[in-house]
DNA sequence: GCTCGCTTGGTAAGCGCTTACCGCGCTGGC
DNA sequence: GCCAGCGCGGTAAGCGCTTACCAAGCGAGC
């Protein structure tokens, strides 16, 4: 009997590596974890039993002793259907970048500290979000937040109970905020575009309006655009929502009215940016001969782009790694390390703005080349 | 006292709600989980103190009970720094659409079975990647495996105790498998290139060299290239890894070697394609004139390319949607319900291989326009 | 040589849930 | 009007760990 169970399909528990190593499930736990140090010959029974049954704790069972599951919940923004496409653009939500790389960041420090990332995306506008975030922050320790996703008091009420750390929002008494400095960023492309190009309409196509990181690149935009004395677009028909399909349908829509299009478009972000350029391309329309267009992140595709995108770059895997450690910190001491950090943003000037193309050898040449393992 | 610990930062547990709705925790319990159907004024009483503490079931506590902790661990592989570039493809690592997008498919399916994904990226390599896929393994319910992560042993040991569909793999006796149809696939492109555009001569770039997903591609390529009576380049120079900067690298090396250049280039998937093309730009080659390149994957910057890429699409969040719904079978029922899944893939031509630019409209002008919620 | 103290292993409680089981009180059938 | 039966709520066990507490055994100090 007690062989046909070792050899099905159920992991072994402690008490099987007990019984095996011939000693108490407290020996065991005490020689994985490391406390007391055992007799050796104990250590080695334990081990060799741990080894011969590929034991490992279940991870509930910890959790629930120890009071941490080591495990970082994350929410990410899910584009309704609604506000997608179903042509070129169709998957386009299955491929952001950003918030994967946000996410990437947090993975890996989070992992050098045990820690591993749970995921859940939510529909905005879906009503019961925020019972699916609660939920999730009762599989985790902490929560990290992309984007709004929360009404204030909500946030308010959750974070009382569980640490969470925002991005791209702002800091509240229980909560800490991660973000990139828009500000400083779009004031550097601001004066590129209207000093050093000279351009005298430019437009704004936003993000979610609901987006403090939407809102402080649109006014710092157009506080720089109109203190040069240039024309600023901004009205509803601007109106974007951090895909590119809403770059593309906009300017769909300007083409169609046959409205005049301004000398250069500062898009949100670079996905934005992304759709636009298709768009101008496909109406036949030089990017940046008679249109620059600009973008804001400096995702790894907009220098693959043609032409490669002027944009505005976040530290965006730092902007995950930060997250993680200041939860972390939260966590374990119960004080955030600080309750706001900007990140610094720095100014990338590609092609799409009207500047030459860098004339620079590819920057992996000057890399020490690594020998690759020998293959068949 | 109990005032100062219930508005202190730790969340309810159902004894709490118990309290404040005058029930036993039983009741607690039944109502939330719609067991034999409570009295109309017993569960009022504690939906009413669920909503008014914001109380939802500690994660551990219900896995270790009911057994089941509704996660689905998924294990990306994660480039070694030694791989990398600190160039132009520096942050590529964090960027990769591939597994992200299969990743997506994943979460998104997972969530409507009220699952989550807990992401672990492992360095291969890392001595330790077995013990750390283990433990993983502990905090799920099952695992999904990105390319090749697990020694066979290993692998057929770890999945006679918890469920394991890899992707990209081989099925075994206790796992499942899921892939693009690469043969055919590659035998599509294959005979597009040397018949319809008669190139005489096509080198691979190959992926890591112990992936299935390579090695069937290679040999289709080889196979058809061959029959064609066109000649095939793959030796060592030509080997990549799925990366952009693996593919760069090699164009570099074979014109700084002043090795000729074949007519087309297949590469193993569009990332490493992406490389190529940036680095046949730089050295001022023109794609598809003198050189045309071929990807396989269709991840959605292919088509922000210029010149756009042809390719093979693979159904890439469909391969993460399948691998979730046949580990959530073998969870459930412990049976899979398939061992061995392989998706169509289908040829892509656009413009790199030297067919002529689309000229159809962009998609998503064929669309209803959606109205954009009125924001401030 | 005996006792004190330290080291080491075992026993059991408890983490926060779910649910089997029990018992109470109500209703209906005679 | 009485009791069987049913519907409902409560009590307690148990999920697999960690660890406080206890007991036992050993060496050392007097």
């Amino acid at each position: 009997m007690a062989e046909i169970r070792d050899t099905a399909n159920t992991p072994p528990t402690i008490y099987d590596v007990a019984r095996v190593a011939g000693v108490s499930i407290a020996s065991v736990s005490r020689v994985l974890n490391g406390q007391r140090n055992p007799r050796e010959e104990t250590r080695e029974r334990v081990l060799k039993a741990v080894a011969e049954l590929g034991f490992a704790p279940d991870g509930a069972a910890r959790a629930l002793s120890v009071r941490l599951k080591e495990v970082v919940g994350v929410v990410v923004r899910r584009t309704p259907r609604a506000e997608m496409s179903e042509g070129a653009f169709a998957d386009e939500d299955e491929s952001l970048q950003f918030p994967d790389m946000i996410n990437r960041g947090i993975e890996v420090v989070a992992s050098q500290r045990g820690f591993d990332m749970l995921v859940r995306s939510v529909d905005l506008g879906d009503h019961s979000s925020s019972g699916r975030i609660i939920s999730l922050a009762r599989k985790s320790d902490g929560l990290i937040l992309h984007d709004r996703l929360l009404e204030p008091d909500q946030l308010a009420r959750l974070s009382r109970q569980v640490p969470i750390v925002t991005l791209a929002g702002l800091p509240t008494e229980t909560t800490a905020n991660v973000r990139g400095d828009n500000r400083a960023g779009m004031r550097d492309l601001a004066r590129h575009l209207v000093g050093s190009h000279g351009y005298r309409s430019v437009a704004y196509i936003g993000g979610h309006s609901d987006s403090p990181d939407n809102v402080a690149r649109h006014e710092m935009l157009a506080a720089e655009v109109t203190a040069a004395g240039a024309a600023l677009l901004d009205g509803p028909g601007w109106q974007g929502n951090y895909l590119a399909v809403g770059g593309a349908r906009v300017i769909d829509r300007m083409i169609d009215g046959r409205a005049p299009l301004p000398r250069v478009i500062a898009c949100a972000n670079d996905q934005t940016a992304l759709g636009v350029m298709y768009a101008l391309a496909a109406h036949g329309i030089d990017v940046p001969g008679q249109v620059a267009v600009t973008g804001f992140d400096d995702i790894p595709v907009a220098r693959h782009l043609r032409p490669q995108l002027t944009t505005v770059r976040q530290p965006i895997q730092e902007l995950g790694t930060t997250a993680f450690e200041i939860l972390y910190s939260m966590i374990s001491t119960g004080q955030p390390t600080s309750r706001e950090v900007v990140l610094p943003t720095r100014l990338i000037l590609r092609e799409s703005c009207g500047c030459p193309p860098d004339p620079t050898p590819p920057a992996w040449r000057t890399t020490e080349l690594v020998t690759e393992g020998s293959g068949p």
